[in-house]
Formats: C-alpha cells, sequence, structure tokens
RNA sequence: GCCCCUGUAGUCUAAUGGUUAGGAUACAGCCCUGUCAAGGCUGUGAUUCGGGUUCGAACCCCGGCGGGGGCGCCA
C-alpha cells in the first residue's frame, strides 16, 4: 500500500502515529520557512507541515510542489499549536509533520479551478470531465448516487426481488422512441437495437414464474437532449405477479421513503397523495403538477360564455375552453412584465393571453370593452382574485389552454417565490388515457405502451371511443417532475390482439414485431406489473442540480456527443465493410 | 426542423458607441515560521471568426463557428 491512512480519517487520537498519506496536493501556503500543503483524497484533507528546522532536505523538495502533484508524504501525526486548529474539517486538530515527500505526478497549471467557488463554464468541464470529477460538487453528486442506488438494490433484495440482466443488444420495436442500431457483423443488412427499456424482457421474467424482477439498468433513446434527458440513462426496472396497482405503489413508497430517509435524512409521509390524471390536467394543466404551490386553473368558460369578445365566442363555439389564474400582486408589474408572461404561452401554442388587472370595480384590460359589469363580478368571485392581482386568461383548445396556462403556473411559481424549495412532494397521478390521438399520424398512440390495460369499465369503448379509455398506468411525481412510471399490463392474448388492433397495427406486423411475446401468453400466463423511475431525475432532484449532467460521470452534451472522448467519431472504411454498411451522407 | 439566451486573459467577471479594456483568481518572480480561499510587492496575459454601419465598435446590424435553455420529438 502506497499509504497508510485515507487524507480524512486522521484525528486527535492519532496523534504521535508515523503514518503515510497519498493523495492530491490542494493548496500550498509557502510562508518562507515553514511551508503547509493541503493533501486531498476521496475522504478529506489533511494539513501537511514542512519544517526547514527539522527536516531540511524535504522542505526544500516542497518548494517545488504546485497544485494537483500526486503525492506521498510520509511523518508523525502531531497537535496543532493551540489556536491554529481548523474546526472546518474532521482532520482539523492536527497535521502531518512531513519527514519524506515523494512525488508520483507533476502536473500543469489545471485549465480551471477546482475549489467550487466560481461557475465554470460546463464545456470545458466536460473536455476534461475527470478533473470536473474532483471538485466536491461532482464527489458528492457521484456518492450520491451510488447511496441511492445501494438503498434501492439492498430494499429489493429484502423483499426477494431478483436482480436479473436482460439484453443490451435487444429488438428495434415500431413504437416509441427512436431506437439506436447496432449493425450485425454475421447478419448483413440487419441490426439490433438498444433496448429503449427492458420492458418486454422483464414481462417475459413474469410469465417465467420468476415473479419479483429489479434491475438497475441503462436504456438508450436517440432523441433531442435536454437538462432532464440523455441519450443514455438509468432507470430502476420492476416487474411483480400476481399484483395489482395498489400494490405496485406501496412497493415503491416503500423503497423511496427508505431513500428519502437514508439520503437526505427526511421522514416522507406514505401513502403518497393520488390524483387521477384528470383532475391533474384540469387544476393544474398537467400531468405531472408540482404541487408545493397554488395558483390552480380556474375555468372560465361558463362566465365568460356571453362576452362581446369574438375570440373568446369563437374558441367556446368550435369546442375549446377559458382557464384562468390568478397571479397575487402582479396587476401592479410592469407592462413589460406582462408582455414576458405572453412569450411563455406562446411557446406551448397559446395564441395569446388575455390580462386582466384587477381594480376595485371593473378590469383594466385590452378586453375590459367586451366585458359587463356581471363578468366582472362573476369573475372575481369565482376566481377569488383581489384588487391588484392580475387574472391571467387563455382561449383556446382544451390541450392547448391546459399546457400552456399550467406551464405558466409554474412559471409564476418560480418568479413570484411561491415554491418551498426544502418541501419534497411526491405525487401518484393514475388513471392515465390509455391512447392520444397523434394529429400527424392520423392515428391512435399509446399514451404509455402497448403493453398497458385498460380500466375494466372502459373496455366496452375501446373499438369506438378510444379516447375515452382510462388505463391502468401510473406515474410518480416529484416536485413537478416525472421520476417514474408503470402499468400494470395485458397478460390476455385477445386483448393485448385488440390493442395492437386499436393502434393500428396489422396482425402480421404485430406477429413479425410481437410474435414471441403473444405467443408466450398461450402457455400460462400470470397477471402482472411494474414500474421504471427514472434514477438520473430522482438523483438530481435529491442532489438539488437542476441538469441530470451533474448525476452523470461522463454524461453527453445537448448535441449528444461525449466531448471528451469525441463521440461519436467516424469509423474507419473496413469496419464498414465487415458490417456491409456503406456511407450516404447525402441531405435529403 | 424551429425559437430564445450566450461568447472579454488559463478561469470567473466589469466596461451599453470614444476607457491606457478594469477587477478577482490562476500562473511566474521576490519577501515572509502558524497558515488554512494565507499575506505583501512586482510581472506576463483577453474582446470567437468574417463582413457591414459609423469619424470611431468588445458594445449596433448580418452571417459563420462554439455553448446552453426550450418547442417539436421523447410509447
Amino acid at each position: 500500500m502506497l499509504r497508510t491512512h485515507t487524507c480524512g480519517e486522521l484525528n486527535s487520537k492519532s496523534i504521535g502515529k508515523q503514518v503515510e498519506l497519498s493523495g492530491w496536493v490542494s493548496t500550498r501556503r509557502d510562508h518562507g520557512k515553514l511551508t503547509f500543503i493541503d493533501l486531498r483524497d476521496r475522504y478529506g484533507i489533511t494539513q501537511c507541515v514542512f519544517n526547514p528546522e527539522k527536516h531540511n532536505k524535504t522542505h526544500s523538495l516542497a518548494k517545488d510542489l504546485r497544485s494537483e502533484f500526486v503525492v506521498k508524504v510520509n511523518g508523525k501525526v502531531q497537535k496543532r499549536p493551540s489556536g491554529t486548529e481548523n474546526k472546518d474539517i474532521p482532520t482539523g486538530d492536527v497535521e502531518v509533520e512531513v519527514e519524506e515527500l515523494e512525488i508520483f505526478s507533476p502536473a500543469e497549471p489545471l485549465p480551471f479551478e477546482l475549489d467550487g467557488r466560481i461557475e465554470v463554464n460546463e464545456d470545458l468541464r466536460m473536455k476534461h470531465r475527470y478533473l470536473d470529477l474532483r471538485t466536491e460538487r461532482m464527489k458528492k453528486n457521484i456518492e450520491a448516487r451510488h447511496r441511492i442506488v445501494k438503498v434501492f438494490r439492498d430494499y429489493f433484495d429484502k423483499l426477494n426481488f431478483l436482480e436479473i440482466e436482460t439484453p443490451m443488444l435487444a429488438k428495434s420495436t415500431p413504437e416509441g422512441a427512436r431506437d439506436y442500431l447496432v449493425p450485425s457483423r454475421v447478419h448483413a443488412g440487419k441490426f439490433y437495437a438498444l433496448p429503449q427499456s427492458p420492458q418486454i424482457y422483464k414481462q417475459l421474467l413474469m410469465l417465467s414464474g420468476l415473479d419479483r424482477y429489479v434491475q438497475i439498468v441503462k436504456c438508450f433513446r436517440d432523441e433531442d437532449l435536454r437538462a432532464d434527458r440523455q441519450p443514455e440513462f438509468t432507470q430502476v426496472d420492476v416487474e411483480m405477479s400476481f399484483i395489482e396497482q395498489d400494490d405496485i405503489i406501496r412497493v415503491i413508497e416503500g423503497a423511496v421513503e427508505l431513500v428519502m430517509k437514508e439520503y437526505k435524512g427526511l421522514s416522507v409521509k406514505t401513502p403518497f397523495p393520488r390524483m387521477t390524471y384528470e383532475e391533474a390536467m384540469d387544476r393544474f394543466g398537467s400531468d405531472k403538477p408540482d404541487t408545493r404551490f397554488g395558483l390552480e386553473l380556474i375555468d372560465l368558460s361558463k362566465e365568460l360564455s356571453d362576452t362581446e369578445f369574438n375570440i373568446f365566442n369563437t374558441v367556446l363555439k368550435s369546442g375549446g375552453v377559458l382557464k384562468a389564474i390568478v397571479a397575487p400582486g402582479m396587476g401592479g408589474h410592469s407592462r413589460k412584465e406582462h408582455d414576458k408572461l405572453h412569450d411563455v404561452v406562446k411557446v406551448y401554442g397559446a395564441k395569446g393571453l388575455s390580462t386582466l388587472r384587477v381594480e376595485k370595480t371593473g378590469f383594466d384590460s385590452q378586453i375590459s370593452k367586451f366585458l359587463k359589469e356581471k363578468h366582472f363580478k362573476e369573475v372575481v368571485k369565482k376566481t377569488n382574485a383581489k384588487e391588484g392581482d392580475l387574472i391571467l386568461i387563455v382561449a383556446d383548445k382544451p390541450g392547448i389552454v391546459n399546457t400552456s396556462l399550467g406551464e405558466l403556473r409554474n412559471y409564476l411559481g418560480r418568479k413570484l417565490e411561491l415554491i418551498d424549495k426544502s418541501k419534497f412532494n411526491f405525487l401518484w397521478v393514475v388513471d392515465f388515457p390509455l391512447f392520444e390521438w397523434d394529429d400527424d399520424d392520423e392515428r391512435w398512440k399509446s399514451m404509455h405502451h402497448p403493453f398497458t390495460s385498460p380500466i375494466n369499465e372502459d373496455v366496452k369503448y375501446l373499438e369506438k371511443e378510444p379516447g375515452r379509455v382510462r388505463s391502468n398506468a401510473y406515474d410518480l411525481v416529484l416536485n413537478g417532475s416525472e421520476i417514474g412510471g408503470g402499468s400494470i399490463r395485458i397478460h390476455n392474448r385477445e386483448m393485448q390482439q385488440r390493442m395492437f388492433k386499436a393502434l393500428g397495427i396489422s396482425e402480421s406486423e404485430a406477429q413479425e414485431k410481437f410474435g414471441f411475446m403473444m405467443d408466450s401468453f398461450k402457455y400460462g400466463a400470470p397477471p402482472h406489473g411494474g414500474i421504471a423511475l427514472g434514477l438520473d431525475r430522482f438523483v438530481a432532484l435529491l442532489a438539488e442540480e437542476d441538469s441530470i449532467r451533474e448525476v452523470v460521470a461522463f454524461p453527453k452534451n445537448k448535441a449528444a456527443e461525449g466531448v471528451m472522448e469525441g463521440s461519436p467519431s467516424e469509423v474507419d472504411d473496413k469496419q464498414l465493410k465487415e458490417l456491409s454498411l456503406k456511407k450516404d451522407l447525402k441531405k435529403k
């Protein structure tokens, strides 16, 4: 061993010991005679002192030390002179008086500083991620991730779950996200797909009777990135047999409760509140509402059904709705700030935003000339708005109204500082619709995935009114972020066939793509269901980071590049030839 | 595919049409025996690229390149 102790473990009990420490030179304080270095490793920092009167040769060697040199020191642990202790670090009562110094590796000046005092450009951090990971912030995040994963693993192990690996080289599926493809060398012209999730495999494990499955697993989706979306990400993937929705929910609540306790030291109340999808959309305009603050959406379709404002009337006639949120005290804000609110809703497809300042006897608004006194009274009554508030109305198709106002609500929650950042509000959103209409393809698509079971009492609408069918699907939401989603699956061949039919997947295509799964149902299929938690998002939220890149050791940038190693990269023609591939870089 | 923000020494940041482009930190040199973001003194070092407007551009406009946030997309 090149050390007897780590840099985090010496304390007053170690005084007098001869020790050897290895690590990075975090800082150097040269007083001309006495020289101090803070030696750092994963475990902490220990002050080492070089005294020229006792060890002159070693002291002059220490003159050459610079930040981030990797060294080994050998010396005696001594008590620091009284009054010079450092209470900020656990090793602060002692120091090592260095007798021998070995430099393993010098270091050039770093491209950026590691002390965390200033926020460094992310691109530069990514180019030198190995340096970035030396910072306290990243070390904490990486450790957080490990600890959280370990809590999950231990928890599921105790409950008899088996962790089972499923293939990374899988089969491309037609529905859902774009697949990352891997060309087959042996089968020219054929491709594996990296799994978007182990969905089918874990269901087949249930068919096999393995009963309780968990896997901490990488998944891949070739779609554009966001602060909370990486092309490869990690799921805590769970599947269980002979269970109902409540059972999955209870198991996951237990796991989450434990993570919160072990990692954050917080007791969260279980069971978590539940809300139907319909209620969430209605009240919050979102299927992942942030319940840490109010500002709920209020339907004014009735109250404003007889104004002289043509836009409202046209919208209402064509099946649209009028909804509002009340921004407390924002009536007094500037025109510029009101314009900003327009910009927020525009992004989500709303054509306009009506802003009504509430005054004593009426509205001050660009549309007040279309409103009568009774409108003022009824709107104020319904919304509970006070003088000085700002009522914000979007009139449009229900989907656009909900999304744009829902996002405006989130914007205002932040802007008006209505969010208690110390809160961790978990919420189950249940009874998701089974399908959603796809305007481009002009057909119904699975909201969750095509193996999700419909709620029994809605099965009768499956063929005639697919939009009305609710499903046994549920999402776990934390502070307005979706951190998991799951469902009770179909375990019956006939129902699965009806589902594919409703999705417009032909029998032959279903057979070609999912035949092995359909066949499996012939041989005894248990009722089963599961869930997948987005580990990266969950860890990021708990670590209080805005981007999941901060909790991934080597993430991709916005353009899906690994900027450090330079991926993706060209490959040579020989590799392509072996794979029977040919480049065609013509843009369509 | 689209929208928005952004680019000043190694790093972070100031300068809103006229500055010797300022500061912090890092780096280099000198001084210093109790510091711990050590301190003091001195020094090196910058406007992403191309074009335009202007007497004059870091600053305004157009385009390229780089980075970020978002819409679409993400069952």
